[in-house]
This record gives structure tokens, sequence and C-alpha cells, in this order.
RNA sequence: GGGCGAAUGGCGGAACUGGUAGACGCGCACGACUCAAAAUCGUGUUUUGUAAGAAGUGAGAGUUCGAUUCUCUCUUCGCCCA
């Protein structure tokens, strides 16, 4: 025997896998399922470190259950809609399709040689039209549950490239793209009602107790419940208008109102149509984007209405109305009362067009002379300067009470207020899900039948048109329903649809009737550990668990609410990152050092490199490492072990050269010693106690550190693992349970390095289905314990034995070691604190 | 500004419910092998001190016989929301 071969080695069983069929899943009843899902990928060419990473994750724990006897579903597929595809055919004058089945394949190549325990059966791919042809029924489905509806919305605007931006194409009020301020424009578009299930979306956070804390605490957020109340306000210039409501969660600073500000959609701005001055102001407001951000951060603008606004709780104060591009019309009712004293926002306006200001609130330790200026003040305090609700605590007191007050005297009423918005889900992109529906020629919604569907994309088409592709394809839009002829929607679906619901696909991947098969759901479902990035905390975990929820009003027999049981959320991989003496980044492959301090560019060695932070690796910074290199130079099992080695698994990793080279030369050794071990012909005649304890316990131990995700913590323990059996073979004696405990030790190897693990294990019996090993847990209350000897709370020394020591012998024999009891002359023990078989602690004076 | 989290050697990081701080790896040093180097193997490696010892988990307090772990205040960093 001589080196290990991962090549041939690697090779062997990932062929063995396939062939065999070994992780081919199908539902059993009889046995217990688990369900492990990683997200799956963008197919954007290549695998980086980030899916080695998270698909190493998964595996480990999918080949862990599998050895645990679980019927393991272990699927792959690929997240295969949307905008980079579109923007390489664009450029590259291609077929966004042909362009996306050929990274699949090599993508799919990729991950093979990562050696995942994956179900390839099961692969699907969300661009595919047997994929999205379910995906148009549920759109339906909805449609007819009133989940689904069109309506006018706002969107990001280039006016240059003549398309709609998505928020994250918005970079500092600009287009990504052609670095023009984006602006505001109205369109109809279709929007999923989750708004409907913020109450049940927020709640069901509670019973998610596998999820991060701080995942929950982000949707919570997210979904944003407030507790406020509406608001009447009487109205005065205009004898159609009796009052306007308004959504504030502050009542209690009613009495600084100085303002009311509308929303520019207001229904009351159809009153200044013909207004010049408004359509102008209308026209600036358009130019922020339509982000939260880019709207807080705007000038605060108004338009002055000739109206007037009564406060209610005093007819005495009337204050004006304006227009003002900060309020918008899908929160509270497009209608908010401006108190300066309180709101950044209302002040910043009222400072621009000289406004009063009324402080209505003041912090506990200032008096009633408190006064703002420049500066709103939004901490708690005390109620002044208000009448009959002074003195009140703001606002843990202030805001009930005023709600109860206008509540009595029938002003307004309390009013839960949730942040989540309905989820728009029309895209002006050619790449994406076809959105089944037409409009006749009164412009009607009509639904393209079941037996029309797929509705697919149209092949070699022009993408490099202005906005969206698919407005121009006057043949395609063109289509018969029930005789009448009618023009599709061009809109397609938000790629985040197509991955809402992928988890339920995989559960009947291959079904063509149906999206998913029910009773199929309900034995794989819910998927018991979803593995992926945090960045999708919010929108893609939070519109899955919508869509289970919304799926079940046509589903009733489904059988969980919840689609992710677990979630774990993994650390990005960092590389440092290069420049040179010009600025531009460079790759690591392009640089160079004799000291790993002093860095040269290897095409002008006398060029130093000015090494950067180390950062999440991405192609702008060019710190990425790329994993097809690796694995060629020291395998999937080298990799798998490096990428879980450095970091706590939910934490970044940083890449390192000497951590993979550590890994490989681990794996090596590790050979060489079973190769010592196999080759053995010496027969042993004693049993080895200390290895059999050794192995219970690390067998023990890898078990918690599988269970809680300390992945890195294993890898330590294999380290350890070498350590020991390394010293052991050195003995005269191994012991005649030599070979059983040994080879317990490579099955519990096996999830993190399977190819290296079976190599091993098939050389040294043959045993087809690698069971997970049991512990002994006979051998985990050890015989010998090691006593902590503490005086004063400080450690003196340590006593190793065998016995169970009670109290009074260990002092005994404490006294009795000079070393120790150097410290016990002249004193008086005056508390001795003693836990059995741990540790003792003796106070003297 | 609010919320959540983190801080441990030269570096990445261990430490179960408060009970031996620094597991394991990297790096470094010395040694073996070698004409030499690489590779490999062995030994050492928190700081300080020749040593016994002392100090030590971002800073400061508190609870406790005993705190990396619990409580409070502060500093710095990260993430999310505004």
């Amino acid at each position: 025997m001589s080196r290990y071969n991962f090549k041939v080695t690697e090779n062997k069983w990932q062929k063995y896998w396939a062939v065999n069929n070994i992780f081919k899943s199908k539902v059993d009843y009889n046995k217990k399922k688990f369900y492990c899902l990683e997200m799956f990928p963008y197919p954007s060419g290549k695998i980086h470190m980030g899916h080695v990473r998270n698909y190493t994750i998964g595996d480990v724990l999918a080949r862990y259950k599998m050895m645990q006897g679980f019927n393991v579903l272990h699927p792959m597929g690929w997240d295969s809609f949307g905008m980079p595809a579109e923007n390489a055919a664009k450029q590259n004058n291609l077929d966004p399709d042909e362009w996306t089945q050929k990274n699949i394949q090599v993508m799919k190549s990729q991950l093979k040689r990562l050696g995942l325990s994956v179900d390839w059966d099961k692969e699907i791919s969300t661009c595919s039209p047997d994929y999205y042809k379910h995906q148009q029924l549920f759109f339906l489905d909805l449609f007819d549950k009133g989940l689904v509806y069109r309506k006018e919305s706002y969107v990001n605007w280039d006016p240059v490239d003549q398309t709609v931006l998505a928020n994250e194409q918005v970079i500092d009020g600009k287009g990504w793209r052609s670095g023009v301020p984006v602006e505001r424009k109205k369109l109809n578009q279709w929007f999923f009602k989750i708004s409907k299930f913020s109450e049940e979306l927020l709640n069901g956070l509670d019973d998610l107790d596998e999820w991060p804390n701080k995942v929950k605490v982000m949707q919570k957020n997210w979904i944003g419940k407030s507790l406020g109340c509406e608001i009447n306000f009487k109205v005065e210039g205009n004898s159609e208008i009796d009052n306007i409501k308004c959504f504030t969660t502050r009542p209690d600073t009613l009495f600084g109102f100085s303002f009311l500000a509308l929303s520019i959609d207001h229904p009351i701005s159809l009153y200044y149509e013909n207004d010049k001055e408004f359509a102008l102001f209308k026209k600036s407001c358009s130019k922020t984007g339509t982000t939260e951000e880019s709207i807080a951060q705007a000038e605060k603008i108004g338009y002055k209405t000739n109206l007037m606004a009564t406060s209610p709780f005093d007819e005495n104060i009337k204050v004006p109305i304006y227009f003002a591009n900060f309020v918008l019309m899908d929160y509270g009712f497009g209608a908010v009362f401006g108190c300066p004293a309180h709101d950044q926002r209302d002040l910043d306006f009222a400072l621009k067009y000289k406004l009063k200001i009324k402080t209505v609130v003041r912090p506990l330790d200032e008096s009633n002379e408190f006064k703002v200026t420049n500066e709103a003040y939004t901490g708690s305090g005390t109620i002044f300067n208000s009448k009959f609700l002074d003195n009140l605590k703001a606002p843990s007191e202030s805001i009930s009470e005023t709600i109860k007050i206008l509540e009595e005297k029938k002003l307004g009423k309390k009013k839960i207020n949730f942040r989540l918005k309905d989820w728009g889900i029309s895209r002006q992109r050619y790449w994406g899900c076809p959105i089944p529906v037409a409009y006749n020629k009164d412009n009607q919604i009509v639904k393209i039948p079941k037996d029309q569907l797929p509705l697919k994309l149209p092949k070699n088409i022009n993408l490099k048109t202005k906005g969206n592709p698919l407005d121009h394809q006057d043949d395609w839009k063109k289509i018969v329903i029930d005789g009448k002829v009618c023009t599709i929607e061009t809109d397609t679906l938000d790629t985040f649809v197509d991955s809402s619901w992928y988890f339920l696909r995989f559960c009947s991947a291959k079904n063509d009737t149906e999206g998913f098969n029910v009773d199929e759901a309900n034995y794989w479902m819910p998927v018991d550990q979803y593995i992926g990035g945090v960045e999708h905390a919010i929108l893609h975990l939070l519109y899955s668990r919508f869509f289970v929820r919304a799926l079940k009003s046509k589903y009733l027999k489904l059988n969980f609410i919840e689609p992710f049981k677990g979630l774990f959320t993994q650390g990005m991989v960092c590389h440092e990152t290069y420049k040179d003496q010009k600025g531009a980044w460079l790759n690591p492959e392009e640089v160079f050092s004799n000291d790993n301090s002093n860095f040269y560019k290897i095409s002008d060695p006398k060029q130093k490199i000015l090494i950067g932070p180390s950062e999440s690796m991405s192609k702008s910074k060019k710190n990425t490492i790329d994993p097809e290199k690796i694995i060629e130079l020291y395998g999937a099992d080298a990799v798998r072990l490096f990428i879980l080695s450095d970091s706590p698994p939910e934490k970044d990793v940083q890449w390192s050269q000497d951590g993979i080279s550590a890994s490989y030369k681990f794996l090596q050794k590790f050979w060489l010693m079973n190769n010592k071990i196999q080759n053995n012909k010496r027969k042993f005649f004693s049993f080895n106690k200390e290895l059999e304890e050794f192995t219970n316990q690390t067998i023990n131990k890898i078990n918690l550190n599988l269970e809680r995700f300390r992945y890195n913590v294993i890898i330590a323990n294999f380290y350890e693992i070498y350590n020991f059996l390394n010293k052991e073979i050195n003995k005269e004696d191994w012991g005649t349970n030599f070979t059983v405990n040994y080879l317990k030790i490579l099955k519990i190897m096996n999830p993190v390095v399977p190819h290296f693990a079976s190599e091993c294990i098939e050389n040294f019996v043959k045993e087809k289905e690698i069971l997970w090993p049991e512990v002994n847990k006979e051998y985990l209350n050890i015989k010998r314990h090691t006593i902590v000897i503490q005086i004063d709370g400080k450690k003196r020394a340590l006593i190793t034995t065998e016995k169970e020591l009670e109290k009074e012998e260990l002092i005994k024999d404490i006294k009795d070691k000079k070393d120790i009891n150097k410290y016990l002359e002249k004193k008086e023990i005056i508390k001795v604190i003693f836990i059995k078989n741990k540790l003792i602690n003796l106070i003297i004076k």
C-alpha cells in the first residue's frame, strides 16, 4: 500500500454510490423520515466556495441521519430563472435557456465531484416548463381564492434603460447600470395578498424553536406589527370633503399637531388634477425611488393646499394640509398628522415650510422649559403642554390613554398596523415564469384555461429591446380563449415565487399531473433541516411560509403549516483582498509571498501588493478561490474537511492555503496509519480499556457536536482520534478489542470524509450498509477521576484516582501531600466545598 | 437612533447545566533524517520569571468558596431595521 490516491478513490466511490442507487429515497411509512435541504443554487456558471460550504454542511447531516437509519430525502435543484441569464444572453447574443442549461451541466458535475449524498433522480429546475406549469396552476388557484390581485403600484424606473429595477439594483438612488437617478413610475402589477397572513406569520414564529433567534427577530421586525390608531380630522376649505382619516402610532403627541400631510396618491389629489403647480410637484416627487431608505433620505418637499384641518382635541387649533413626498399611500391611509417636535421627518418638513413646532414630550430630567429646535425628541418622557394628557408617561401610558379618550369621544379608534406590504410579483422581464392570464379586448382579465397550460416562454427572441422583451412578441402575445382573441400578460413572475414551493416539488419531483402529491408531502414535509445563507433570512423564508399557508386554502389535507422545522444559517467564506499599486484588484493566484506578510505581483515581482481586509469572496474584488481547482489538487474529502474545520459553521470562515494543505496532510497521515493497522498480522491478548473508553467518549462527543452543528469541533475530534490511535499502535499490545473500536471510529468519520472512510472500511471489512455506532454508556462514566484541588479558589493540584473518594478521605490525602500541605501549614480550614469525583475547595484562614 | 449578537495566545478557534482557561489546527522555535533543501517525524510554544510563583478570557464593578460562563455600566466591532 502506498500514498492515498484521492482521485482513484473518490471516483470509485462516487461511481459506486450512483450505480447502486445508494441515495435514492422513496416514501416508506415503516421508516422515520428526515428531510435535509440546502438552499438550491442559482446556475450562474460555476460553483463557488459558498456552495461548497453550504452543501458540505448539509451532506454531513444527511449522511449522519442515513447512518442512523432514517429515511433521508436529500435533493438538489436549480433556481434557474432570473436576471443574470437574461443579461448574459443579451451581452453575448445567446439564448438564456442554453446559457442556463450549460451552467447546470457544469455545476452539476462539480457538485458530484464533492461527493454529495444527493438523490439526483429528484433534480428539478425552475425554468423548466415541467416545473413552472404547476406554478402557473398554483397562481390560478390562488387567484380563485382571492390571494392574487392586480393593482397600480410604483416601481423603480430607469429612464435611460427604459426598464424596471429591483430595489437592490438601485444604488444610492441611481440605476446600477445606467448610473442615472431612478424615478418612480406607476404600473399595473400583480400582487400576492401576503398581508392577509401578517398576524399568522408573526404568531407562527413562536413555534419555530429550531430557528436561530436572530432570524425570527428579523422576520418579526419585517412584519412590523404596531399598535396605533386612526383619527378623523375635520377639514375646511372644500365643501365636498368633511374629514380625512389618518393613521398614527403616536396619538399622544396630538397637541403638537402643526400640519397634515397627504400622499400624492390620496383620493383628495383628484381635486387638484388640473392644477399645474400640483402636477409639477407630483413630477418632482417621482424623482426618488421606491425604497424606504431613498424616501427617508430624500429632501422633504410639500405642496400646500387651500385646505385646513382641525385638531380633534381643540377646535381652535387649525393647521394647513399639504401633499408631501414622504407619505406613502400603502401605509396607513396615505395621510399622517405632522408633529414636528417628536418626529424627525415632520421636523425637517416644518423647518422648511416654517411651521409651528410645539413640544409636548419632555425627558424625565427636563423641566417644562424643554423645547425642541433642530432635533426631534423621540425618546420616552412625560407629556406636557397637552391639557388633559399632561403628566402621562410617554409612551408607556400616554398612547393607550389617548386612544381610550379618542374612542370615548368617537374621534378615532385603535388600529393594528403592519409594515408588511403585499408581495409584488410582477417583473418586466423575459427570463421568468409567464403569468397565466390574458386580457380580452375590453382589457378584462381572462384566466388561461388549465388545458392550455403550460404557457411557455417564446424561443429565439430579440432581447436587445428597450423594456420588457416580451412586450415586442406580438405573435406570442396572441391567444385564443373560448374562441376569443386575447392578449397574454407580458409580466413574468418574481423568482422568489419559484423558490417558495420547490421544497414541495422535491416530494413528488417527477409527478407530471400535479405540483406535489398531498400524501407524499405529508410524509416528507416539513423540511427537518433547512440550511442556507442568512441573506435569505427575511424574504425567501417569509414568502415560503406564506406560500404554504396560501396553498392550504386549496389543499385542505396538508398536515403541516410551517415548511421549515429547523433552520441553520451558515456564514460566508472570506479571503484577503489584494490590490496592486494602481489600485486594481488582484486574484490570489496573481500574487506571491515568501514570508506570508509581504506580497508581490507574480507578473511584476518588484511590485508590492497592498493587502486589504478579509472579505466575503466576490468576483468584483477578485478574492475568489475556485473550488474545482482545489478539488483537483487536494481532493473532495480534504476540501470538505477544511471548509468545516476552521470556524463554527454559522460564522464566517477564512479560506487559507495552509488550512487546506493541513487537511490534505491529515488524510495522508491517517492513511499511513490505516495501512499499518490493516497490515498488522500480530495477535493481541489483553483488553484495551483505555481504547474502549476513548472510542465511546469520542462517539458521544461527536454525536453531541453533530446535533448542535459544531462541525469545527468534530474536525478537532478527528485530530484527537489520530493522535490517540497513533500512540496506541506504537504499543506492544493494541488490545483484543482494537479492530472493533477502529471500525467504529472510521464510521463516525464517514459523514465528513465519505470517500476516504468508505475506502478504509472496505479494505477492512465487507459491510454494505454502514450504520452509526452505538455508544456503550458504561464507558462514559470513567472509572478514573481527576480531582481538582483548590485552596481559596485557586487550583493547587490535581489528583487522579480510581477510587470514589469521600470528603474526609480526600482531605486526609491532601494533608499527606507535601506540595499541597505547604499551603495549609499554620492555617485553619474554615470551609470545604466538595463535589464528588470532581473538585475540592478548601477555604483557609 | 432602536433591536440582535460578538470580543479568549502571533492567528483561526475549544471549554456540557458557574468548577483544571487556551482542546484541536495554523504559524513559529529547536531537534532528527539529509551533502543540502523540500517533505516527513519528534519536542516545545498565553505572558512574565532561572525557578518556586504571579498575572491572565475587551474595560470597570457586582453576586459567589469559585465567573470566559450570571447581573449592571462602558468601549469596540458585526448584522438587521430606521
